[in-house]
DNA sequence: GCAAAAATCGTCCAAATCGATCAAATCGTG
DNA sequence: CACGATTTGATCGATTTGGACGATTTTTGC
């Protein structure tokens, strides 16, 4: 995974001549780095970066390391959440990675994989399995694996410029990893600065990170993640007056996760609730382009 | 810090070929000196000069956007111990993110840098943990940030090799992501396939992908990480019995983390207790080198 | 210490890449 | 369709790179 490839090698990847490549490169649409000697190389992560932002197809992916195209790609919605589902229930992480990695590069946002194929998986898989030690398991396992290529999405949507500032996290009693971390993932992707607080974060914790900041450094926005709500009123309460002083301070509050619906909050002007990923995506992408 | 290292070394580090290396040292590019038979050795200082002043990506470089300059890297530990520690407590992204895995691709293990700054630094973090806000927020944003960049390592360390099969995780009611994703990193580096089951994982779950597995695909090890023990009798009585089933499969069992000492458990074969991860490294290194 | 194994030496050469140039293909527009 | 502007792909000699070789040095294991 750590190599720098030739110019002749992504060229030959992604089916274009070796003189558009390095003229790419020249007008800095591609990053490249430069030998000693003056001959340009190029990181797996700016070559895939760069595929995915031109929107290029990979046609030969063993030119630059990558693994052998996959029939699995080539499947539709439906069958592919199902081969999803099955490899995640055996664990077979190189289809995984391939199956999701290979569709965010052919251009499908993280919002919409993680809204799709994960979300779909995960539901199943949380559901079908009783709370039998097998049913934890196979669950842990997908659940470990997903992050990892999350993770690892994020790393390949990171950019330089940041052009708004997010910070969030899963409310308290909630353990889960994966919602914040496609939220933050998602902000990424979308020019923003993210700070993931993680699971289990109590309202107040957030408004260290928000509110209580003086007025230069504070984020544009807030998540809250709640996928496991353990006394909705309460916390509906809690966000309600956190949402409120946001209002004041001008910073917007996105609310979302699986129970969200158990939560009743009125209307504020700076506060959204989102039952799906594409959601904040949206809310990401309007607040980078008010900037 | 006066580590030298051969062209060979550095070659793969930045990834180009021995035969440049030696050229460009010839050719004065690249300080060397040399040993009384005159093998060329470099110094750390000088490699990262070398590195800095050409502008060369150090390793895989970015698989991730590891950015060019940084001018902390040249630290003794008790101060880049402390840097590191005032980066994670004020939230410094780029800072920490440069700091550890700088040091990772100098050719420090996972294993030292846990032990060692990742460890001291959230320790201290950790200790200022009353149930004030601020400290819980601090210790989440620097949790986080550690646990992006061992996910990070994990990547880079990640090969084809398969050497040996572990998996492992926290135990039950314990939330604690990081320590258990550092064995795993660990068992990466060292040409393992690692499952992590992640936090809050009971001792059956564990025993699904070990002893319940067909003999062919069970791990050669399981690890078992334990930062928070709520019960100690009855875990190390799980613990126990767990490893003896294992000692008939053959598997070994690893048991480690910050409330270790709280378990009593029997000595048996295949038992080992750790209180360090250099433990588990040289563990896996070992499992490693023995197939 | 000593002997075997591994790493590095210096040198050579084929293959890859450089920057620059140019013709062909493509695009946008009236 | 015609036209200029832009993009692409091919080609050139000069330079750089990476792998191969047997000889030597260093490291490893006993």
């Amino acid at each position: 995974m750590n190599k720098l490839v030739s110019p002749r090698d992504l060229a030959q990847a992604i089916g274009m001549s070796e003189s558009s490549l390095k003229r790419w490169a020249d007008r800095g649409l591609l990053k490249v780095t430069r030998t000693a000697g003056g001959h340009r190389r190029i990181s797996i992560k700016d070559a895939l970066s760069f595929v995915r932002n031109k929107r290029l197809n990979i046609l030969a992916p063993d030119a630059i390391g990558l693994p052998a195209r996959n029939a699995l790609l080539d499947l539709d919605d439906t069958s592919f959440n199902d081969s999803l589902l099955e490899h995640l229930v055996a664990g077979n992480k190189e289809d995984v990675w391939q199956m999701l990695i290979g569709r965010y590069l052919e251009g499908a946002s993280i919002a919409e994989l993680g809204d799709g194929p994960i979300k779909s998986a995960l539901k199943e898989i949380g559901a079908k399995w009783g709370h039998e030690s097998d049913a934890i398991f196979v669950e842990h396992r997908a659940t470990d694996l997903c992050l990892q290529i999350v993770q690892q999405m994020r790393l390949l949507a990171t950019t330089d410029k940041k052009l708004f500032r997010a910070t969030g996290g899963a409310i308290q009693d909630d353990p889960y990893l994966l919602p914040s971390m496609l939220v933050a993932s998602i902000i990424v992707e979308n020019g923003g600065d993210a700070t993931n607080l993680g699971p289990n974060t109590p309202i107040d914790v957030l408004r260290i990170d928000s509110i209580q900041r003086p007025p230069e450094s504070r984020p544009e926005l807030v998540w809250i993640s709640a996928s496991i709500i353990n006394d909705p009123a309460s916390i509906s309460d809690e966000i309600a007056s956190f949402a409120e002083e946001c209002l004041e301070a001008g910073i917007q509050v996105a609310v979302g996760g699986r129970d969200v619906d158990q939560l009743s909050l009125k209307e504020k002007p700076n506060l959204s609730i989102h039952s799906t990923l594409s959601g904040f995506d949206r809310q990401a992408r309007e607040l980078a382009s008010s900037v």
